[in-house]
DNA sequence: GCAGTGATCATA
DNA sequence: ATGATCACTGCC
C-alpha cells in the first residue's frame, strides 16, 4: 500500500521540462504480486514535444509513439537495441506528445538496468502512473537541503541537431558532487 | 572502442 | 521485403 502521496494526473500534464525536475526525489514504485520495491528518482530527461529533435513523436503519430499523445500520467515502454526497456511517463495535456524518461532510480544506473531489475517491459506501456497498481510514483517527502539539481545534455541523443545540447537532463546530487560538476565544468583554475 | 540484439520505420 | 537506425550496456 501507498507510504506517501501517490502523484495525480495534475501533476503530469505539465510541461516535460517541469514534470523531470519535479520527479527528482520522488519514489518509483514497483508491485508484483505481493512483492513491492521502492527506489527513489535521481536523474531524468525530458522530450518536449513533436518539435524536439530527439523527442521519438518529432515523426508524428505512429503505432510506437501513440502513447505519447494521450494523456499525461501513463506510461511509454519500448524496447532499444533489441535489449532494454525503456520507462518513460507522458506529460502534458492529451494530444500533445512529450515525456519523461527515468535514467536513474535507487542504486540502479541506467535507464536499461533499472527495468531488468524493476521487471519493467511493454506489459505497463499505456497503463496509469496515478494508481497504486503495478507501477506507481510516490511523494515521500522533500528533497533534503544538502540536494542540488543540475542540468545537463541529454544522453545519446548527437543526431538530434541543435536540441542534443539542450539543458534537458536532470541530476538530483548532493552539494559536494554539485560543487565539483561546477568545477569541472567551468575548467582547471589557473596557479601561476 | 565496439558488438549484441530486435522492434520500428522509410523506402519500394 | 529489405536495410538503417536506435533515448544502452558490458566487455575489449
Amino acid at each position: 500500500m501507498a507510504r506517501g502521496r501517490i502523484l495525480k494526473p495534475a501533476f503530469y500534464a505539465r510541461p516535460a521540462e517541469l514534470v523531470a525536475e519535479d520527479l527528482l526525489g520522488k519514489y518509483l514504485i514497483r508491485q508484483v504480486d505481493q512483492e513491492t520495491i521502492a527506489a527513489r528518482i535521481t536523474e531524468t530527461e525530458a522530450y518536449i514535444g513533436p518539435h524536439d529533435l530527439a523527442c521519438h513523436a518529432r515523426a508524428g503519430r505512429t503505432s510506437r509513439t501513440a502513447v505519447m499523445f494521450g494523456p499525461g500520467g501513463i506510461w511509454y515502454v519500448y524496447l532499444i537495441y533489441g535489449m532494454y526497456w525503456m520507462l518513460n511517463v507522458v506529460t502534458g495535456e492529451e494530444d500533445y506528445p512529450a515525456a519523461v524518461l527515468f535514467r536513474t532510480v535507487g542504486t540502479w544506473t541506467g535507464p536499461g538496468k533499472l527495468t531488468r531489475a524493476m521487471s519493467i517491459d511493454k506489459s505497463l506501456n499505456g497503463l496509469s502512473a496515478t494508481r497504486a497498481s503495478g507501477l506507481w510514483i510516490e511523494d515521500r517527502g522533500p528533497k533534503l537541503d544538502t540536494e542540488a539539481v543540475c542540468r545537463t545534455p541529454r544522453i545519446g541523443v548527437d543526431y538530434a541537431g541543435e536540441w542534443k545540447d539542450k539543458l534537458y537532463r536532470y541530476v538530483l546530487q548532493n552539494e559536494t558532487e554539485a560543487a565539483t560538476s561546477r568545477r569541472k565544468r567551468s575548467g582547471p583554475k589557473k596557479t601561476s
